[in-house]
DNA sequence: AGCACGCCGACT
DNA sequence: GTCGGCGTGCTC
């Protein structure tokens, strides 16, 4: 093939097409689509995938490929495909779409230089020369805080000096230099007899490999294990005994770990029953959706594990996409311990380059199983035989930035493609995917009981209200000290979850009233403990805690809410005797302190794990016996049309973290809305009869699973634009939708400011559209030339899952 | 996105 | 008369 088809690293509007390109002569047969290449744009070079080879181009001003980044392709044809369906569902750029399926490791970094081109250094203005003086070619970064600009165009233009445009790699393959010997061993034997006997430290060399019997070794490993040095290495290497290579290696975050092998434990009746029409659609290629509803303890993960051994067994490879948070040592070593090497991990834990080697294995099929956070999904497997999504609910596997795709949809997508099953397992599924089993869309598979047969812990729901009103003025109630006092007697754990999603610990003045806000964005500013900061979450503003208010100069100015800092201060003061461990972003910034710190808990170093969302999902200690939930009810004013949603599936968890072994557990809930029917429900464990509430509300508000949503969020530095524009998108809406579509809007967006930027949004409610996708791309480009020069932003979400 | 080109105002 | 502002348009 003669020419390619290159889609470019520039994310815009104008150059979201295929460019192309002239393939040299040597690299014709080489030349695949889903390589990676590096081209001339402009007076620039990018990265590139190629997505197509040819003989033929329209074009006649050809420019030839400059260079190949891969040897093989990182994206299969199938990807490439799944590329193109992506940037149509979400309306995201190509580009954006082939970078959402790599490796953050892989993308392209840019670097400007200036390389001299005359011969005498003398040419050159005095303050350059310095620059110059060992290299011919200098990073433009080095130097343009010290030369101003117009001095080294100047000698651009006299020629003396050139911009240069580099591409680099951030794929920092790790390597080793490893000894290779050059000769058999036998060889080597009669060249031991042979050699100079005061050559003492190579004839040690050579006679490491005789006697163990290698063919290589990693330099440094010789060098340790056979006591020598470097020089006596290179000695024997000029000698051409040895041969010195580069040898690429994996990180391996795990390798320090060794995991208990495990087999497959015996299903359960209930097991069983729900494990066998998976296997068949596994045996029988074919393609179906299974919800598989199972209450906390029920043995999903089991399944899992043996549906994928039966993939393993046909030849084929498996993902397993879990939350993010949920990643666990403890559900990495399920994995682990059941296919040890055959598995790949996935997870932000992990440093890019180690996500990157992980990402290596899955493309050379060193391994069959990918467990991993949403962005698994686009593993480079070409024989897919399973997709399993764990924990189905979770807001984490929708992407929220461009391309915002749910990896539910692509994985149905990719299923659809491989004829292989895949697997939605939840004790809280989502409304749409229950739905969808009740209308026989995807296949049911209930697991009611839970393995151990023990009953879910009971659940007390305590009216904060009332502990206000009988004088209680802490955030723990009367029962939940009383509870925790008991475990601590009794040498028992417990955990407490501060639902801080949608409360923040902001600053109000007690006299006035007034609330310190963002200067640039519409929202309070968050209280840091740290240096006395006020901070603001969305744009990063910092300020100084005032000691008086600045409206009314009160000193009653402080801070509301609770984060957890506080949580663990109040704690101490009530119960002084207790030891704690605190889980939030602060805690587990580092990499592997989550990790540390769950090992610490797990190992009874501590009575209570206090902590956020993330300590809700896939814990599972022994001995904790009890679970508090300080505050159950923050979520339910969000704007969010899911608030209720995601409290039910919230505290349905948490409670399935007490008693999951042989002690009973108990689990209580704090809350001001004791009423609310999603702390209600919850309580009983009755998902049944929530699902029936929930669907009655969302059906009276045309929310989904009853109507489609896409939001589209406007945002300008002035108000007046930002309006007019929304307006103008609504009317164009308006004409162009079905009648029993429903357009909400404009409205301003629920933080209406930020960065200094208005925000106005508007809602789009449909159950059938089929030109939606082409209305909107319309509108995109309508508005093109205010987006290009204006600073207008238009983003478009389609099926959001919130409002914010 | 970058970068060049080009057309206008404010300075040596 | 030149320097430098940023609107416009292109990138195989």
């Amino acid at each position: 093939m003669k020419y390619a088809s290159v889609i470019v690293d520039v994310p815009a509007k104008q150059t979201d097409r295929a460019f192309d390109y002239k393939i040299p002569e040597e690299w014709q047969e080489l030349l695949i689509p889903g390589m990676r290449v590096i081209v001339p744009f402009g007076p620039r070079k990018v990265q590139g995938f190629v997505i197509e080879t040819k003989d033929q181009s329209d074009w006649n001003r050809l420019k030839p490929i400059a260079e190949i980044v891969d040897l093989t392709p990182c994206l299969t044809p199938e990807l490439l495909e799944l590329g193109q369906w992506l940037t149509e569902k979400t309306l995201c750029f190509k580009i954006s779409a082939f970078q959402a399926m790599l490796p953050a490791a892989m993308k392209a970094k840019y670097e400007k230089g200036l390389r001299l081109l005359t011969d005498d250094l003398k040419n050159l203005t005095e303050i350059l020369q310095p620059y110059f003086q060992k290299n011919d070619q200098v990073k433009l970064t080095d130097i343009e805080q010290t030369v101003p600009l117009r001095i080294i165009q100047k000698e651009i233009e006299k020629s003396y000096l050139e911009v240069i445009y580099n591409v680099k790699q951030k794929t920092n393959k790790k390597t080793v230099k490893v000894i290779k010997r050059n000769q058999s061993i036998l060889q080597l034997t009669e060249l031991f007899k042979q050699f100079p006997a005061n050559a003492r430290k190579q004839l040690d060399i050579i006679n490491y490999f005789i006697s163990n019997q290698i063919n290589e070794i990693p330099l440094h490993d010789l060098l340790i294990e056979a006591n020598s040095s470097y020089a006596s290495v290179k000695a024997l290497i000029k000698k051409e005994i040895f041969v010195e290579e580069i040898k690429e290696v994996y990180r391996d975050p795990y390798q320090d770990r060794d995991f208990k092998k495990t087999n497959a434990l015996l299903l359960n009746n209930e097991q069983q029953q729900a494990i066998a029409p998976i296997l068949d659609s596994i045996r029988e290629t074919f393609h179906d959706v299974f919800l598989l509803y199972g209450v906390t303890g029920s043995g999903k993960t089991e399944i899992y594990l043996q549906s994928i051994e039966e993939v393993i067994r046909k030849g084929k490879e498996a993902i397993v996409l879990v939350p993010e948070i949920s990643l666990t040592p403890q559900m990495v070593n399920r994995f682990k311990g059941r296919f040890g090497a055959k598995v790949a991990v996935l997870h932000s834990g992990l440093s890019s380059g180690e996500k990157y080697d992980e990402w290596r294995k899955i493309q050379r099929k060193e391994v069959q199983v990918v467990v991993g956070a949403r962005s698994a999904i686009f593993a480079p497997f070409e024989n897919l035989g399973m997709i399993i999504i764990d924990e189905e609910h979770e807001s984490s596997y929708k992407q929220e930035e461009n391309p915002r795709y749910h990896a539910r949809d692509v994985a149905i997508y990719r299923a659809q493609i491989h004829k292989c099953p895949v697997v939605l397992g939840s004790a809280t599924p989502t409304l749409e995917s229950f739905a969808r089993s009740k209308k026989d869309v995807y296949k049911l598979l209930s697991l009611k009981e839970r393995v151990n047969k023990r009953s879910m812990p009971r659940v007390d729901i305590i009216d904060m209200r009332e502990e206000l009103r009988s004088g209680n003025r802490t955030m723990f109630s009367n029962v939940l000290i009383e509870k925790l006092t008991e475990r601590l007697e009794k040498g028992e754990q417990s955990v407490l979850l501060l639902n801080k999603r949608g409360y923040s610990s902001f600053v109000m003045c007690r006299d006035c009233g007034f609330v310190i806000q963002c200067p640039h964005c519409d929202i309070s500013l968050t209280y840091h403990r740290h240096g006395q900061q006020l901070k603001c979450h969305y744009c990063g503003h910092e300020e100084q805690m005032p000691n008086v208010c600045p409206e009314c100069q009160s000193e009653h100015i402080r801070f509301f809410g609770t984060g957890t800092q506080r949580v663990e201060e109040e704690l101490v003061k009530v119960l002084p005797q207790s030891r704690i461990i605190r889980m939030d972003v602060d805690t587990t910034g580092m990499k592997g302190s989550h990790e540390k710190l769950l090992t610490k808990f797990g190992q009874k170093e501590a009575d209570i794990l206090l902590g956020t969302q993330m300590i809700a999902k896939g814990l599972d200690f022994p001995d904790v016996t009890l679970v508090g939930v300080l505050t159950a009810d923050t979520m339910l004013n969000l704007p969010d049309f899911r608030a209720s949603e995601k409290t039910f599936q919230l505290l349905t968890q948490v409670s399935g973290r007490a008693g999951r072994h042989e002690l009973p557990g108990e689990v209580i809930i704090q809350t001001y809305a004791p009423e609310h029917y999603s702390i209600q429900l919850a309580s009983h464990y009755d998902y049944d009869l929530f699902f029936e509430r929930e669907m009655q509300l969302r059906k009276n508000h045309a929310y989904p699973p009853y109507y489609y949503l896409a939001l589209l969020t406007v945002s300008h530095p002035e108000i007046t634009k930002v309006v007019s524009v929304t307006e103008k998108i609504v009317q164009f809406l308006r004409w162009n939708v079905e009648n029993e579509t429903k357009i909400l809007g404009p409205v301003a967006c629920p933080i209406p400011r930020i960065k200094d930027r208005y925000r106005y949004q508007c809602m789009v409610k449909y159950k059938r559209e089929k030109n939606l996708n082409e209305t909107l791309r319309k509108i995109m480009e309508h508005f093109q030339p205010e987006i290009n020069s204006e600073d207008l932003t238009i983003a478009i979400d389609l099926s959001p899952n919130t409002m914010m």
